[in-house]
DNA sequence: GCCAACGTTGGC
DNA sequence: GCCAACGTTGGC
């Protein structure tokens, strides 16, 4: 079993979405690297962090698990979304995405508090220029989160 | 709003 | 296949 974190902006999808909907089919990424990890390597029960970016205060806000397997992302196919790829094709498809299920709200861990613990300094969030939707996370940062969630 | 970093596009 | 131009991400 492996670890993910996922970004979301919770101006367009919070954590307290994810509470009241208990899960989400993750749709919308358009980023290989992104997506050959939902399509190529995510498994259900994956852990997922759930972070807030591109808000007042970017951090992770909850955990997830993946609760199904990659399929084709339906918006690529639909005109009137924001997400329609005009080269995709319903024989063709190129995006993918899973889907996931709340397993816990927490207290938000800001950016700021991850990255004064050395143990995290790997984490590929924190890594320069990093933008991946998707990322993996180590166990070990995985279990040093979690005692701290 | 700024800007660094990165991905994608398209002309050649 | 190169690379300049452009668009997007995301913290600050």
């Amino acid at each position: 079993m492996r670890h993910w974190l996922m970004k979301s902006e919770p101006s367009d999808y919070s954590i307290d979405d994810l509470v009241r909907d208990g899960s989400i089919p993750w749709v919308g990424v358009r980023n290989y690297q992104a997506r050959n990890f939902m399509r190529d390597e995510m498994k259900v029960g994956d852990g997922v962090l759930f972070y807030h970016s591109s808000c007042a205060e970017p951090g992770i806000a909850g955990l997830a698990e993946v609760s199904r397997l990659a399929y084709p992302d339906a918006t690529q196919f639909d005109p009137a979304s924001p997400y329609f790829d005009p080269k995709a094709t319903l024989e063709n498809p190129r995006w993918y995405h899973v889907e996931i299920r709340l397993v816990r709200k927490t207290v938000l861990l800001p950016l700021t508090v991850i990255r004064e613990f050395d143990e995290l300094a790997g984490m590929r969030l924190l890594q320069r220029g990093n933008r991946l939707s998707v990322t993996p996370v180590e166990l070990k940062e995985w279990q040093f989160l979690l005692n701290h969630l």
